[in-house]
DNA sequence: CTTGACCTTGACACTGACGTCAAGGTTTAG
DNA sequence: CTAAACCTTGACGTCAGTGTCAAGGTCAAG
């Protein structure tokens, strides 16, 4: 498909799009005119990226695990492709981590906010009682 | 204390803190000569913000929910910051499924490689024994 | 053949989150 | 008294990620 098409599909603009091949994010085949030409995957591919810049990621930083997003077809059958594989694994495992601690710390915020609200309830219904019947 | 001291508590410079000042995410008092002048919750209120910061927030977004975040109670009387929180969330564990998702897919393709490497080395071997002794 | 939608590259503009430098006041050490 | 270390505000620089505009090629519809 072309970059329209592409930008529509994922919501990102051209423009974005563009920005995200030249940094090597993404690999377009030309058309015969020109035109750049992405394959389905694009979509996920796009999205990836979109995705890992809204949590905080830089272009650059993403550039540094992306080859696990984009080459994880079949090229298993010689040793160099194989050994490629297994420094993409623990890449991708490295990111995991690295999103789980996240994720992990925005649980703690949410639990602390949670437990901090149902103390208020508590003191508020207390201070029910004492003023009620 | 001053600003000094609490950019070196917190890792963060005199400089980010003065941005964040500004933002209105901090609020500071003034010694008799102008010097900024913080109490000891600011340095979990800078680390909170720095850490906001690496999880993709933006200042702005940060400024929507401040008092909350920090003073006592009154989370949930926060629903905007509780909002936002989750949907970072959202993001990070879609991100990690479809990280994961590519891991399991290149562990299944090297588990493959290496049984059909098992399978070439027993062709081999058996080469080997009809060729041999 | 023209119009309009879509594509190209290139360049300049803007925003956010700072770094950095300037020009100066304050405080402490020697 | 002076130097060093800290603070102030203000202004300009930078980098990343995008918007936007310019100048032009491509192409399907009328």
């Amino acid at each position: 498909m072309r970059i329209g098409e592409l930008a529509t599909r994922t919501g990102v603009s051209p423009r974005a799009i563009r920005h995200y091949e030249k940094a090597g994010l993404l690999s377009a085949g030309r058309l015969f005119n020109g035109y750049r030409d992405f394959g389905d995957q694009a979509v996920a591919e796009v999205k990836h990226v979109a995705r890992m810049i809204r949590l905080g990621f830089s272009l650059e930083e993403i550039a540094t695990f992306p080859a696990c997003m984009f080459t994880d077809g079949a090229a298993a059958l010689c040793p160099v492709a194989l050994q490629a594989h297994r420094d993409k694994l623990e890449e991708i495992e490295t990111l995991i981590a690295e999103l789980e601690e996240r994720r992990d710390r925005l649980l703690a915020t949410l639990k602390a906010a949670a437990q901090q609200s149902a103390q208020a309830a508590r003191v508020a219904s207390r201070d029910q009682e004492a003023n009620g019947p």
